[in-house]
DNA sequence: CTTGACCTTCCAATCGTTGGAAGGTTTATG
DNA sequence: CATAAACCTTCCAACGATTGGAAGGTCAAG
């Protein structure tokens, strides 16, 4: 059996735009093609695409995604050299969501600090314009 | 006193080609020239581009720096609008760290179901492949 | 006067994704 | 059979924020 490109889209979670752009830039192998010039997709072609899906949905880049391709067709590789990459991904993420945090817990506070009324002293717009000065100013009304 | 392009980047964080480019798409306003088409900076000028830099750490999207400009040079702004700017805001970034939280959580999880060693099996390649299936394999070797 | 450090504008690339235009193919229906 | 809808193709552009470079003008020190 073969499969459209928007089957394979549909199976693989991959929209077909994606789907012909992966091929173009060479993160999957061009696709087989009908007479009429259509791509057609086997069942492997689509596990491969799920593969990219599943690993784009762990925030992987496209960069990481071919490393970990050629780690998956190879029958000898190290688990190690899979780990690796892991964590070198998971550390990245990590440091992300402590630069978020940083930026919630400031936000979190300013927000806390402001009256949030019709009046318009406003200790976030302050902060943005002073940045050392406003630090806590809950007491007043 | 009046400061060079670069003397403005350097007091205010944002490299010379970011004011040029923030100048460009109407963030910042159109900057005084020198006769010879030097670009300069006024105090006031820069001032606003701190307020830019600050706003940009803390995450804030250019179309979000637009409307706290705005509010920052109204006098007569309501807390309450830049209150549910901020708020929105965050809302945002607790969704990212969410999303990415996940995202470190199977991983984390794969990761500590892979050995590591020289031997290729591997939990975290096969999740990518069957992502039903691995779920733990802690237990052999 | 030359050199080097600045400045100018313009155009391109990044990353991942989406959108559209212009045109060919297939399928179903009148 | 004709036609319309739903596909498919390629190509080109945009998003957002930033960086890079090329080609050329200006300024200051030596």
């Amino acid at each position: 059996m073969s499969y459209s490109i928007s089957e394979a889209a549909e199976k693989s979670g991959i929209s077909a735009k994606m789907i012909r752009y992966y091929e173009k830039t060479g993160l999957v192998p061009p696709a087989q093609r009908a007479d009429s010039g259509y791509r057609k997709y086997s069942d492997k072609a689509i596990h491969r695409l799920q593969f990219v899906r599943r690993a784009r949905d762990l925030g992987f880049s496209v960069k990481d995604i071919e490393e970990l391709l050629a780690l998956w067709s190879d029958q000898n590789r190290a688990s190690a050299d899979v780990k690796k990459l892991a964590e070198g991904h998971v550390h990245a993420l990590r440091e992300k969501m402590d630069e978020i945090q940083q930026m919630v817990d400031t936000l979190q506070h300013l927000i806390e600090c402001c009256h949030g009324d019709d009046r318009p002293d406003c200790p976030i717009i302050e902060n943005l314009g002073h940045p050392e000065q406003t630090r806590n100013s809950t007491l007043n009304t």
